[in-house]
RNA sequence: GGGGAAUUAGCUCAGUUGGCUAGAGCGAUUGCAUGGCAUGCAAUAGGUCAGGGGUUCGACUCCCCUAUUCUCCA
């Protein structure tokens, strides 16, 4: 075996079918935005399923490459495997060619075994094929073209050598290379394929000659394809003769890395001894290394971490990651420092994640940062849980018969017990952990809880287990098992019953009535209305062989509009794309359409303003690029006829400044009216890139693409519909500006008739704001000359302030002439407005200022001007068995200010019961006060006392012993409830 | 897509069965103490209890809806 490095692999393979006419392509991003049945890119072929299904062409015939994969699920990998064997992984490379329906079964065996075995020196008796059993050509081939020992050619069934996309689609037999790894080399027939580590598949060549349709019948493919894949890091392993792929130059870097940050080191010895501490930390660190890989990738490629969909599973990666790196120890935030080592071997093949590096590390420090507040506060949850376990117990074996009460904080569990007359006390702590070990007493977490712990705070169930260990306790995993299996049970029914609400896919098959066009042609470049043929349709949508009508795409959302068929008109409510081929969805069902010739016309209005917030998004890109710097790049963006969505890298909140000189860069672009350049649509991606456009991040691109390109400012790949000039767009408003995720932000703006609306919208809210400062001003004034009455003097600062108020709201009235039509003059009514809006915003801020404190002072005066009234009432007190007894109805405008007269009365009176009865808003208030001396000693409750007498006027109460508040409907039988006061304080007495 | 939770002062969080004038710690402000700092003492300010409906005599508390965030499952 000729000896060789990791780059050197992957060169060879690249150089050997580069002599052989392959083209050699880059590989397709790891997150697939154009593809959302698929989580991630997981094979090499992804980025060819358009080949394969016959809606797409590429330029050769003949292509190889490395594309990045990542398998988090499925038959073949489980993630909570990755690390505890040698050669699963959730990131690698698949190295593999292709033939487009060029070369087929001979060729691709006899290069595979080519490469192989002269090219590399693999020893030829360790190798094995397999073949379909029904392959006989296949067979054949490999024994007369390869000189692999005959009996090494093995037959194998449908579940190991016949290859399928999915259900139905392009399907065929395969076959596969296995390499023998044992020690002398004997391995016999039965070991392959039998998942044995040892003889492990290294290679697959697919032999794609079927279509399979809805009912399981296989059809023979016009043209016949190969695809194969050969698995990076295991064919590093076997050339470079090691038993693990963590031991080859693909990962040794990164675990001496991790070494380094984390003091320990690694064996590499594969042992599956439990508890065995080394074993422990080599399998730690084969997942870290594993991990950080899959976690560079996706987030270089554009993917986020989150809580649905990919951002999940990369959640979940990131976690699990982290949750053995505290196997090594490390409790802070330490898998970003491995991004470098990965950066220094990888970007030569992989230039994104350099120029992403920067980002990588930021977002996957912050996902570490995040799983640390969340492992605290399960924690917390934690050892509430056997806080509350242990309280119970100390309850029942120390305390019997005492009242008591608890408080879980930092570890301590705080005892109070409640002695007949005094108040409540905490009177013992005890330290959890140390008090559970010390009486030996092992707490039982059950099931409900631990699911409560993992499902609500994302304690992972292992750290559960762990954490339950260091305080003495066991956990009922069945019981949490169970409750698992419920949840998914929940999630399952759920996925079923709501599968079929979206658009029917297309099926390609050529089982159906109708055979679908290979693609629609799109002409809505340049027409807007035109005569088609309905080439296959359903319900509700159809296709045509040529339409205007622009399908969802790139973030521009599909076009709207209309057909006609025989006079019958039929509303086009959307756009979507499947594969290239255009799907009208109707609002309502259509009859038989096919084959007739019909006119399609676009909702042009529409589609103009599309055109415009397209168009405008690039402007504001290139803007966002020359005012925040080039790292800005797109991670997302809608174009809507009402507004555009525009989300870029980029790690600070946006100044205010900033914003300001985006929008007046934009519209200065605008007002240059410059022309967009006729004739690059369709043109060959290499005079694209010659005319240096900007690449959309994601985006696919064909041999032929379109570029939009607006004279030196900006030039960029895209598909869509644009203005001619950028002086349709008119105008460009920011509307706001936020974060969508850590080191991303999103810009929401609009342009023309929408910023004119956008303008109307919010002089409305000034306007309802300006309106609210006079009613301010209304209310100040009447509670000033309330305060006047009372007092009996005027408040002079009030009044006069009140005047300049009034004053300053007259001076943002004053406005200039709104233009007839959307127009770079808009700007000076957004400035404006926006300078207005702040002074309006102080006044009303002061407004608030001087009711409260104005509030405030006549709180008091009332108060003052009551407790003359007060003295009197409390004077007329009538006694019962001598306890004083106030009572009486007054008028005040709340429960609180009632609330606060009894407070005064309870000050005043001394010893005794007081009760206050006020009616507001048509409802009877009532409020009680006790003396601390007759709550001690008689036993009078002020919440009793007030629940009884709100029974009598229909209403109930309750409340402390001291004070009470209650209420009740019926205010005819206030003056006789009050009345009863003497009778039910007695009663009270008597018990 | 479905479930579980959270949202209370600038920050971190309490608030037991519906009625407590909604609290604590840190921070802020002011005053005092020390040569200065670290700090200590005292006082003060700060809340539309996420928003909106409903039930109730009365809702931070119960119910419904919405928003945002966390989390599990698919």
């Amino acid at each position: 075996m000729i000896l060789m490095t990791s780059s050197e692999i992957r060169n060879s393979f690249l150089k050997y079918f580069e002599d052989r006419g392959h083209t050699i392509i880059s590989s397709s991003p790891v997150v697939p935005y154009d593809d959302p049945t698929l989580l991630f890119t997981n094979a090499g072929m992804n980025q060819f399923k358009d080949v394969f299904l016959g809606s797409g062409t590429r330029s050769y015939k003949r292509a190889a490459d490395t594309q990045k994969c990542i398998r988090v699920s499925g038959k073949h990998n489980d993630l909570e495997e990755v690390g505890r064997d040698t050669y699963h992984h959730t990131f690698f490379e698949m190295l593999g060619n292709w033939s487009f329906g060029d070369y087929y079964k001979k060729d691709a065996i006899t290069w595979a075994w080519e490469l192989l075995t002269k090219v590399w020196g693999l020893p030829k008796d360790r190798l094995w094929a397999t073949v379909y059993k029904d392959d006989q050509e296949a067979e054949q081939l490999w024994k007369s073209v390869t000189d692999i020992d005959p009996r090494h050619v093995l037959r194998f069934g449908d579940k190991d050598n016949f290859w399928e996309m999915g259900e139905t689609g392009p399907c065929g037999p395969c076959s596969e290379i296995h390499f023998d790894r044992t020690p002398a080399g004997n391995a016999t027939a039965e070991m392959v394929n039998a998942g044995i580590p040892e003889v492990m598949e290294i290679w697959n060549l697919v032999f794609i000659q079927y279509n399979r349709d809805e009912s399981g019948k296989l059809t023979p493919l016009p043209s016949k394809h190969v695809d194969t894949g050969m698995g990076f890091e295991r064919i590093c392993a076997v050339t470079q003769n090691k038993s693990s792929n963590y031991d080859t130059d693909v990962f040794l870097p990164i675990i001496k890395k991790i070494g380094e940050i984390t003091k320990q080191s690694y064996s590499g010895e594969m042992k599956t001894l439990i508890g065995d501490r080394q074993s422990e930390i080599d399998t730690s660190m084969r997942v870290i290394a594993d991990h950080v890989r899959t976690l560079t990738f996706a987030i270089g490629d554009g993917a986020l971490p989150g809580n649905e969909g990919r951002g999940y599973v990369l959640r979940r990666i990131l976690r699990r990651a982290a949750r053995f790196g505290r196997n090594l120890g490390m409790h802070e935030p330490f898998i970003f420092q491995l991004v470098p080592t990965l950066v220094e071997t990888m970007s030569y093949i992989f230039p994104e994640i350099k120029s992403n590096q920067g980002h990588i590390q930021k977002v996957i420090k912050g996902e570490e940062e995040s799983f640390n507040v969340t492992l605290d506060k399960g924690l917390y949850y934690f050892e509430s849980i056997v806080g509350y376990i242990l309280y119970n117990n100390l309850k029942t074996t120390t305390f019997v018969g005492k009242d008591t009460d608890y408080s879980i904080h930092d570890g301590q569990l705080a005892i109070a017990i409640k002695e007949p007359e005094k108040t409540l006390r905490f009177s013992k702590f005890y330290n959890i952990k140390e008090e559970l070990l010390r009486l030996d007493f092992r707490p039982i977490i059950s099931g409900v809880d631990t699911f409560r712990l993992k499902d609500t705070f994302g304690l992972p169930e292992d750290l559960i287990v762990l954490i339950a260990k260091e305080y003495g306790a066991e956990v009922d995993l069945l019981g949490f098992e169970k409750l698992m299996e419920e949840q998914k049970e929940r999630s399952r029914d759920n996925r079923t019953s709501s599968i079929n609400i979206n658009i029917p896919k297309m099926q390609l098959s050529a089982t159906g009535k109708y055979t679908p066009p290979e693609k629609t042609i799109f002409l809505g470049y340049n027409e807007t209305k035109i005569k088609s043929v309905v080439v296959a349709q359903n319900a509700r949508w159809f296709a045509l062989r040529e339409t205007p009508f622009y399908g969802e795409s790139g973030g521009q959302v599909g076009d709207t509009g209309f057909i006609t068929s025989d006079g019958v008109k039929y509303n086009v409510i959307d756009t979507k794309r499947e594969h290239d081929i255009y799907l009208h969805i109707t609002q309502n069902d259509l009859p038989d359409l096919i084959n007739k010739i019909i006119t399609a016309e676009i909702d042009l209005k529409r589609r103009h303003a599309i055109q415009r917030n397209h168009s405008a998004t690039h402007l504001l890109h290139n803007a966002l690029r020359r005012i925040l710097g080039t790292h800005v790049h797109q991670a997302g963006s809608l174009v809507a006829p009402d507004y555009l969505r525009f989300d870029f890298a980029h790690s600070a909140k946006l100044t205010e400044q900033e914003l300001a000189d985006i929008e007046a860069l934009v519209n200065k672009k605008i007002q240059e009216n410059i022309p967009r350049t006729p004739g690059l649509n369709n043109i060959p991606f290499e005079e694209a890139k010659k005319l240096g456009a900007l690449m959309f991040f994601g985006d696919k691109y064909g041999d032929f693409v379109n570029v939009v390109q607006f004279g030196d400012f900006s030039t960029e790949f895209c598909g869509g519909t644009h203005v001619t000039s950028t002086g349709d767009i008119e105008y460009f408003k920011i509307r706001s500006e936020g974060s969508v995720a850590s080191g991303v932000r999103r810009i929401e703006a609009v342009t023309g008739n929408g910023a004119v609306e956008l303008f109307k919208l919010q002089d409305k809210n000034f306007i309802e704001r300006l309106e609210n400062a006079y009613k301010q001003i209304d209310e100040l004034t009447a509670l000033n000359a309330e305060l006047t009455h009372i007092e009996g003097h005027h408040t002079e600062i009030i009044h006069n302030s009140l005047g300049g108020f009034s004053q300053r709201l007259e001076e943002l009235k004053r406005v200039p002439a709104f233009p007839a039509h959307a127009s770079l003059d808009l700007a000076i009514h957004f400035d404006q407005l926006s300078r207005h809006s702040v002074v309006l915003e102080e006044i009303i801020l002061q407004l608030a200022d001087a009711k409260k404190s104005l509030e405030k002072e006549l709180a008091k005066s009332r108060l003052n001007s009551l407790s003359g009234s007060m003295d009197e009432l409390i004077a007329s007190a009538v006694s019962v068995e001598n306890i004083k007894l106030v009572a009486a109805k007054v008028t005040v405008a709340s429960l609180d200010e009632l609330k606060n007269l009894g407070d005064s009365i309870r000050a005043k009176m001394g010893s005794g019961v007081g009760l206050l009865a006020s009616v507001i808003d048509g409802k009877v208030q009532l409020v009680c006060v006790v003396s601390d001396d007759l709550v001690a000693a008689k036993k009078i409750e002020a919440g009793k006392v007030v629940g009884t007498i709100a029974k009598l006027v229909g209403g109930g109460g309750g409340g402390r012993p001291h004070m009470a508040t209650a209420g009740g409907k019926d205010v005819s039988k206030l003056d006789e409830a009050l009345a009863q006061i003497p009778s039910v304080v007695e009663s009270f007495l008597r018990k």
